[in-house]
DNA sequence: CTTGCGTCCTGCTCGC
DNA sequence: TGCGAGCAGGACGCAA
């Protein structure tokens, strides 16, 4: 399940590999997977709009959304969704994945060229296509929150005092924060020792900024360790993040609290499966 | 307007 | 051992 820490670790990854090179071509096997509603665009593909014949001029990432922006001007977002990945295939043998659903093909001047695939079994994951500069921050990435490695409470505090929604739900949204999925708002609720079912309005100033210090703390911790691989998130290169060991309440429902040793307890937050220490989290 | 719930989708785990 | 039910959840559409 990517979020942030697992895009951004993806990112470092293709950003050396693929910059500056020119695209040959793509492979689109599931039309589907091409999304865009409400797009500007509509009816068939253009090449212009994948960048084809265009170079990659660079690799970003805004919230979980990894975005190629090419010399054309267009940008291609890819959102990983839950079970997505990106894979740069080494070498010629490795058999072709299952639900490799579209391959770039990259120009390398001086060897073979280079190609990238995106497979995303459950296909909750998609690619946008942007046609220029504007589309691109108006219809995908108008609607983001602030960045949450960097979050300042004074970014966050006036949207949490207006809702009544659980912290946690509130942190799920990614209009209020972007980047944080399911693992990383219950470590970091657990780090800041507030409850995830405390409703967003009620946490007062000191709590907020504990929160905001926790919430970057965990994306740069997670994004050093290059993510979480519970299953499905791999780097590029086919290797897992190793974050996972550093979860301390994340999937350990039973477990004592890494904290205080109290047994973990699981409950239903926004209809998301959350673990929270019943002692440490008020 | 805000909020919550259903939907999408496949693969893995668990229980009988 | 085999099989089916249940579960995982990010984003979005729709309804109250």
């Amino acid at each position: 399940m990517p979020e942030l820490p697992e895009v951004e670790s993806i990112r470092r990854v293709l950003e050396p590999e693929l910059r500056d090179l020119r695209l040959a071509r793509v492979h689109i096997a599931r039309r589907d997977v091409i999304r865009d509603p409400g797009g500007r665009r509509r009816g068939p593909i253009e090449r212009s709009h994948l960048g084809v014949g265009s170079r990659l001029r660079s690799v970003d990432r805004r919230g979980k959304q990894l975005i190629l922006g090419f010399e054309n001007g267009s940008s291609t977002v890819v959102r990983l969704g839950m079970s997505g990945r990106m894979e740069i295939p080494t070498g010629r043998r490795g058999s072709v994945p299952p639900h490799r659903h579209v391959i770039w093909t990259f120009e390398h001047p001086d060897s073979h060229s280079r190609r990238l695939w995106f497979i995303d079994p459950r296909r909750f994951g998609g690619v946008h296509l942007a046609v220029d500069p504007g589309d691109l921050s108006d219809r995908l990435l108008g609607n983001l929150g602030p960045e949450a490695p960097g979050l300042r409470p004074s970014e966050i505090s006036s949207a949490l005092r207006r809702t009544r929604r659980c912290t946690k739900t509130a942190l799920l949204d990614q209009g209020v924060v972007a980047g944080i999925g399911n693992i990383y708002a219950d470590e970091a609720l657990h780090r800041a020792g507030i409850h995830p079912a405390r409703p967003a309005c009620g946490l007062d100033r000191s709590e907020v900024t504990r929160m905001c210090r926790h919430i970057r703390a965990v994306m740069l911790e997670a994004i050093e360790a290059g993510g979480s691989t519970l299953r499905d998130h791999r780097l590029p290169d086919g290797s897992p993040g190793g974050y996972r060991d550093q979860h301390r309440v994340y999937g350990r429902e039973g477990a004592p609290c890494p904290s205080c040793g109290v047994v973990l307890e699981w409950m239903r937050v926004a209809e998301r499966s959350t673990t929270y220490c019943p002692a440490c989290q008020t």
